[in-house]
DNA sequence: ACGTTGAGTGCACAGACGTTCACTGAGTTC
DNA sequence: GAACTCAGTGAACGTCTGTGCACTCAACGT
């Protein structure tokens, strides 16, 4: 183990002999870059990387990295940038099953964690530096998630009655849902494979208990708040 | 800004001139050598501090931190201990402020906002070393945090209905309450001091609509999955 | 064909890193 | 008051860090 492991392809990776273009190049070594960036914070953070473990799991020389980035944290951003194209590539296939399937909170769960699974380098990326990359990152990745969470917003804006949702409610309903996704994501992640399932189950009754008590939000009501201790007398049997 | 910010106090800090215990003098170092750590990974994390910084911060040679602790692991390990006395401290107020205030829900996250506040290093500490901490600090972190969940699984066994709420479904609602709590943490934490206020109020309203959610629930429906799309006509006027 | 461009090299530097070791000297125990 | 304990010292080590600089040489523009 002291060759580079997520090396950038030496040469005559496939295609015949091609001579290769100085972007193409170029470019495959960029990407060589930030998966072994990926790779190599997968356990610890991007704070706790060194530009030359970087070089080293890549196969080039340290001042070669400079050619690519101008340093860690702005190699940081570029992964923002790439891990949010598989997040948004996840909510697009949320919203392209939900008519078709039944079930939308089954569907996309399902889809979440098919996502999570496959790219699951990106979402632990954005997971973890979230709170605990370089300010920069930091700030990046709260902006991105604030976008999502105002796109999800106008979603559930056409899936509710606008006599009882305010608008505030609705961001603040998304944030819940957004808040809800991250958690599960960080918990699929952390899983071991056979407890997976359960979590997945679990987000899913989280999403309808959430539901459940959305059918019955009114905005202009301060809610049940004064109703949560005499539960029992309600309605049983 | 050279000499040490978080030092051990360097002679006769107060009391008149007590000789001080050999005992009393490691606690102190101790103490100090966490609080600077605190400090210093406020921004970045555990796993990029060296131990020569924290050393510095402290106003102590490097190896005098083996004392004390074998490892910045070691030293985490101790800092999730510290901080769990403090979010357990304010589950205790909470539990203790709920009967006398009419609305659990305001009570409940002033009283969150209040030790965040205070204890903010504590709390900032466990969001961030959660996901990004050493494996051994992690895993510490996700095994309280469990406990944690079991815990208000029995608070809110007393407070609902159990004909309607399985043990599970408890489970499930303790583990999505505790991801919210982490979440308004972090929002309060992240936030400049005039969204503070906007972020609580945000926070109330969740747990709002999530006992909304929960006065309706009832463990042996699959809940409104299939009345989701049909809201519109259900009630209106 | 030929000069230019620029990704990747190789060396060198000064500083920070974790850890070792023998030490000092104030607090403790007899 | 003499012997002992042990938190903190200070120098030294080999290793790793980011970055500067002069370089090569294949793809590129003309």
């Amino acid at each position: 183990m002291d060759r580079p492991a997520v090396a950038v392809a030496r040469a005559g990776s496939r295609a015949a002999d091609r001579p290769e273009t100085r972007g193409e190049r170029k470019e495959r070594t960029r990407q060589a870059i930030m998966d072994a960036t990926l790779a190599l914070c997968e356990d610890s953070s991007l704070v706790a990387l060194s530009l030359r473990q970087v070089a080293k799991e890549v196969g080039i020389v340290p001042t070669a990295f400079y050619r690519h980035f101008a340093s860690i944290e702005d190699l940081g951003l570029a992964l923002v940038e790439d891990s949010f194209v598989s997040l948004r590539a996840m909510l697009r296939d949320v919203r392209r099953t939900d008519p078709d399937y039944g079930d939308i909170i089954d569907s996309s769960i399902t889809v979440l964690e098919e996502h999570v699974r496959s790219r699951h380098s990106h979402f632990a990326f954005i997971a973890r530096e979230r709170s605990a990359g370089p300010p920069a990152v930091r700030a990046a990745i709260r902006h991105q998630i604030e976008l999502v969470e105002r796109e999800l917003a106008t979603d559930l804006a056409r899936l509710t009655d606008p006599a009882y949702w305010s608008t505030e409610d609705l961001a603040v309903l998304s944030n819940m849902i957004v808040t809800l996704a991250v958690g599960t994501t960080e918990a699929i992640l952390s899983a071991r494979h056979d407890g997976e399932q359960a979590i997945v189950e679990q987000a899913r009754t989280q999403l309808r208990m959430v539901l459940v008590g959305a059918l019955r939000w009114r905005s202009d009501e301060r809610a049940p708040t004064d109703r949560v201790e005499p539960v029992e007398p309600a309605e049983r049997g």
